[in-house]
DNA sequence: GCTTTTTGTGCACACGTGTGCATTCAACGA
DNA sequence: TCGTTGAATGCACACGTGTGCACAAAAAGC
């Protein structure tokens, strides 16, 4: 009965004594059964008598059992591991989508494996060290993958989705707010507060999101540029966050002749820092002596001393689409890479 | 001289059509040696002479092999992956800790696996699904994990690091800031600047490091309470964030003659709210009318819409400590467990 | 009662790697 | 020239799991 597939004599196993892990092969013995009726019992998945299912799956608790989860993604040749590529946790939207990212994808039985790229040289490397873990998909938040890390996942049927980045990879489902409409939002909102000299600030150098935003802002204006009845300005900043909007707001506002007043910022972080060096620093007043409007909606935009109006867009759903898409490529393959363009509107609060 | 060690027939195996991923036993044929060499070749770390190691690192980069990861886990009985056990990406500090500490992970080679666990009652449950993947570390900081959870880690050997969290795990190194310093540093400032009635504020129900805060806080104000030139009062929020604090100054503060008029918060971003409520919801003036001090130092906290006077601990020491610890422990065993205490210092800005 | 179908289990192989041990080979000293 | 030593590499096993296939037993059909 017992000892049906052990090789050599039972040893002896002082009971609780084991330094080794308990492995199947335990529990079958314990069980009197063999090793693969217990796989089958834990994956719940075959064709198993509901008897020495229960007994089996009581034996397994008792001993502490747990499957390895490494050996089971050697078998399968495919872990539950999705890799998520970001550049630190900076970036306040980023953080909000990831947050939300992490608790889907664990609910939906996968685990996040991160991934840190401050180096954007890095990238290709680090991808294809994600694919050493076989993982089962890769998220990328930051970024853009060169084509080559394309062709790899390809080959592999790891599929990958761009969140919020310029996508041009095959194989690879791109994800986005709607930037175009967003810009679009701003600049009617700004026309229609009246403002006359607006601009445009984005991090030195330009993002893939900031830039589609600002194009967008600027086509919706050029009607009334054509009318000379408003003026329009490009600026930029050193960094993409606080300290650079604040610095932004220093170097940009001074002059108050030529001043903008009014300025669409690509993201709400660096609108925070510009508000806060027109306030604090410049002793302005916004929203009358300068509006401001953002870009996301993160949480720190809604304080009390912000207040900030912005255009928003949901890091939940943006979060369920990139799962979604991850389930829905993982097995199923050879389909069309997908761009999918997700909602935005306006938080109209106090800045403009 | 090739397929010395391939089992059937060599198949043809036309170039770049492997659909399969590429395999040590690929460039051990390729290179005319056997898989061993290959192994060893990868891990440098053999006597291998240089000759063979170069062709071979060269063949293998030739055909774009990579170490299959999982495969190599298993056969170690130990991943290169470290367990962080958080609840959400919510909580400021916490944020800023963890980004600091993925990067020091990475750099030591390992990979962070996230683990988020909202539900409190899921820790033990999660902890032991963690020990699935053959982690080689865990770093705990949320939730208090079960005595139960620390047998297991320490029968396997795998370390735990609680980060400022109570720590009564056998087999666990805890670090912690100095939270009893933090506690008096604040009520020292608080008395200097000639408050009277004096207040500490915490989420409902506490936490452990905001408790050892507010007794330490207390404990300072001792003398001046027996005096009875002060007052003292313990105050309550709904939840640890921003919302949390506001909701707290709208609902203590209202009263002009019998609200406190300095109140050492928990950490930043409750402190934050209640700066908020104070300024824009009563229409008090910080410090003149209402002192506050936080705790962390959060980026938030810096912003020239708050300059909050906080007790500063330093995440990236606290991720640095965490991985030394962590690497300290893999491999080494048989050691007692570590109580490290970082220490905090004054940040004076315009809060009190 | 005999054949056919259904149901429940076991056997054996494969996944890709690391490493102890054996083996080969060249160099070297006597 | 032969034995000895040291370096370099191959062999074979182990790691723990999933699953196709075969097989036994029980149920069902006639």
């Amino acid at each position: 009965m017992r000892d049906k597939q052990s090789k050599g004599g039972a040893m002896p196993e002082i009971e609780g004594m084991a330094s080794h892990a308990v492995t199947s092969a335990d529990v079958a013995r314990e069980a009197g059964v063999s090793r693969s009726t217990v796989s089958r019992c834990m994956a719940d998945d075959s064709r198993i008598s509901e008897a020495t299912r229960k007994r089996v799956q009581e034996v397994a608790a008792r001993l502490g059992y747990h499957v390895n989860k490494i050996a089971s993604s050697m078998n399968r040749r495919k872990s539950d591991l999705i890799g998520l590529v970001t550049s630190g946790l900076s970036d306040p939207f980023r953080i909000e989508f990831l947050d939300c990212l992490i608790r889907e994808i664990q609910q939906s039985g996968y685990r996040p494996l991160v991934i840190d790229v401050s180096d954007p040289a890095k990238l290709e490397h680090s991808m294809l060290n994600l694919l050493q873990y076989q993982v089962a998909g890769v998220v990328v938040t930051s970024g853009s993958p060169p084509p080559d890390v394309g062709r790899h996942y390809l080959k592999r049927n790891v599929p990958v989705v761009l969140v919020n980045r310029a996508g041009r990879l095959d194989g690879a489902d791109v994800i986005n707010c709607d930037n175009v409409h967003g810009g679009q939002l701003a600049a009617d909102l700004l026309i229609k507060a009246g403002c006359r000299r607006l601009a445009f600030l984005n991090v030195r150098g330009g993002t893939y999101s900031g830039n589609v935003r600002g194009e967008s802002f600027v086509t919706r204006l050029a009607p009334h540029l054509a009318n000379g009845q408003i003026s329009f300005t490009t600026l930029d900043c050193e960094s993409a966050d606080y300290d650079g909007g604040f610095g932004a707001g220093v170097k940009y506002l001074s002059d108050r002749k030529n001043a903008p007043d009014a300025v669409f910022c690509a993201k709400d972080h660096i609108a925070l820092g510009l508000m806060d060096a027109a306030r604090f620093e410049l002793g302005l007043t916004v929203p009358d002596d300068l509006s401001v409007i953002g870009f996301d909606d993160i949480s720190t935009a809604r304080q009390a001393a912000y207040q900030l109006t912005t255009i928003r867009q949901s890091p939940k759903l943006l979060a369920e689409m990139t799962v979604e898409r991850l389930r829905y490529r993982i097995g199923g393959e050879g389909q069309s890479d997908q761009r999918v363009v997700l909602p935005v509107e306006l938080v109209t609060r106090k800045t403009v």
